[in-house]
DNA sequence: CTGAAAGCGCTTACAG
DNA sequence: CTGAAAGCGCTTACAG
């Protein structure tokens, strides 16, 4: 068995409470107990038992980092933000992965709350009534990142998809489109799937375009898979289009593999911008122009936030997060 | 603060012992008792303190995963494989990120002991003597994947690498193709190096191929990055070549990028093969031919082997996971 | 500077 | 079928 405080003060021949004290670094000893008991603790090779202290402490040191998909490209450098800043300041993370049934968001909750995590960070995903509710039970700190809720007032951490869409558009139109389609993902998300298209419209209207709806197609979702055919559907819809606009980087790729298979050239024939800037953005041939979220930083954001809440015991301010673009090889000039 | 198990047995009417069988479903209570434990239950919303259960039973039903990039696309699906089924069987994951530093390693692994998680999974990182003998010191147990240890016992879940890539180039070469490239990633990495240098050897060898370590180039990692100007130095070294296994789909992805750059056509002009099969490798144009290891399926197989181990107390068998070859689009037959 | 004791929220013999 | 009590490994008043 791991050996505990009552071994080292045993072996150091005080109580445990000085023990503890030394542990803690608070005062209340003589530099030489301190010594000796910090040889006892180097021969016996002792590690405090976290989960005793967290039972006492109440705090658990831990936080819990709820994904829609933990797996996807998405997820990746939010995750890599949030570990970075967790570990940084003494948490560990526990992440879940909650899939599209709220069920699995549900059992995650009430397992998070019976492992008194300190805190909880939710990602891209809707916090429904149920969610909220046993997420205000809990009485923890809860920050939201890359989605935010109208309903609820949580804290949140993302860009402005409607705003950044808006610049991502207005980018193909400086670069002198103005036969410009969008594929869509899921109209009826709110978070991220109308407000794109909001911005793209109001892009278009404010350079005096005027919105086709033979431009805009639609698919339920934001992967790669659901942009397979995606292109071919907007071309047949309407064949002259110079440039599109993609909700998200998968699905911007995923138009770039159908136009290969159409034979059609990004950027000479078609200019494409994508939306999220994951690492496969890089990784495209050609590499692909897109509005980036600053994901990694955004995670990171959300566990400062996060943190400091629980330092504080004070809620804390949203945070709209600039986007910006960056300019690879997909997006052509044109007259 | 949350209700506890005395608040219910006061409300219940009975002792803090029978509310704990009840909890745990064992026997000794009346149908009525329960029913009324039950319904304090519900009406207190109480929810067991997973912190104070941990401390007693000595088991904190976590999981600690190490990885050296949680962020990369290789670590997604086991994470998310793991994931799947920690979760089904009644555990938690806390994930470490623990880079290249072996320092983030050792205070990640203290970390977990301090925490008592039940056990750790150790992905793609090589053991070192003191992992080994901190690992060894929490006496839980540990199961590696995507890499093993020669100088420890610990059981791993992998793919035979140097078979692996000797089937990749077999394949190549059943293509038609003799004269053909590998651009490897760091051969002094035992695990992942240099046995898929040594299976690329042998492959040539069993089919009558002289190897020609012009036709061989080296970079110190398996990434993007790492891959970029790769294909240029291998063609500069030499020009005749018909056919690449790249040791990564990353690396693959990068000789597709410079490939492009050169104005090669891939496959017409030049095969490729890459290892890993990531999601990069079907969004790639075209779609990237590659030896696959099943990532998701190791992940889950290091998680049921590791849970295993936490009921039975025993050690189990190290598993060499079959590997096999995802034919897409990136290599052609020739004569 | 130091220790005895209570307590965090549970589980588990033990006794009835 | 049920409860009182000890104990898991710590921290923290309280008293000296």
């Amino acid at each position: 068995m791991n050996p505990t405080i009552k071994d080292v003060a045993k072996k150091a021949n005080v109580s445990i409470a000085t023990v503890s004290r030394i542990l803690n670094e608070q005062k209340g000893y003589s530099a030489k107990t301190k010594e000796r008991v910090m040889e006892a603790i180097n021969e016996l090779g002792y590690q405090p038992n976290a989960v005793a202290r967290g039972l006492i402490n109440k705090r658990t040191q831990t936080i819990g980092i709820l994904f829609p998909d933990v797996s996807s490209m998405f997820s990746a450098d939010i995750l890599k933000g949030i570990e970075e800043v967790a570990h940084n300041r003494g948490h560990s993370i526990v992440v879940c992965h909650t899939g599209e049934s709220g069920n699995r968001m549900m059992e995650y909750l009430q397992l998070l709350n019976e492992k008194r995590v300190d805190g909880i960070i939710f990602t891209s995903a809707v916090i429904t009534e149920a969610y909220y509710k046993t997420l205000k039970e809990m009485k923890i700190p809860v920050v939201l990142v890359a989605t935010q809720s109208y309903r609820f007032p949580l804290p949140y951490v993302k860009v402005d998809d409607k705003h950044a869409a808006y610049s991502a558009v207005s980018y193909l139109i400086q670069k002198g489109h103005r036969k410009i389609g969008m594929i869509s993902g899921d109209m009826a998300d709110k978070i991220a799937g109308r407000p794109r298209v909001e911005g793209y419209k109001q892009a278009l209207e404010d350079h005096g375009i005027s919105f086709d709806e033979k431009k805009l197609v639609v698919t339920p979702g934001f992967s790669f898979e659901n942009g397979s055919g995606m292109l071919q559907k907007l071309l047949k819809q309407e064949r002259d289009i110079t440039a599109v606009f993609a909700a998200s980087d998968e699905l911007a790729v995923s138009a770039m593999s159908d136009a290969f298979e159409m034979g059609i050239h990004v950027p000479e024939e078609l200019s494409i911008i994508g939306y999220d800037n994951l690492k496969v953005a890089e990784m495209s041939i050609p590499p692909l122009t897109t509005l980036a979220q600053p994901l990694y930083e955004m995670g990171k954001l959300s566990a400062e936030l996060l943190l400091d809440m629980l330092v504080t015991g004070e809620t804390v301010e949203s945070r709209i997060i600039p986007h910006n673009i960056i300019e690879r090889k997909t997006v052509k000039k044109v007259n």
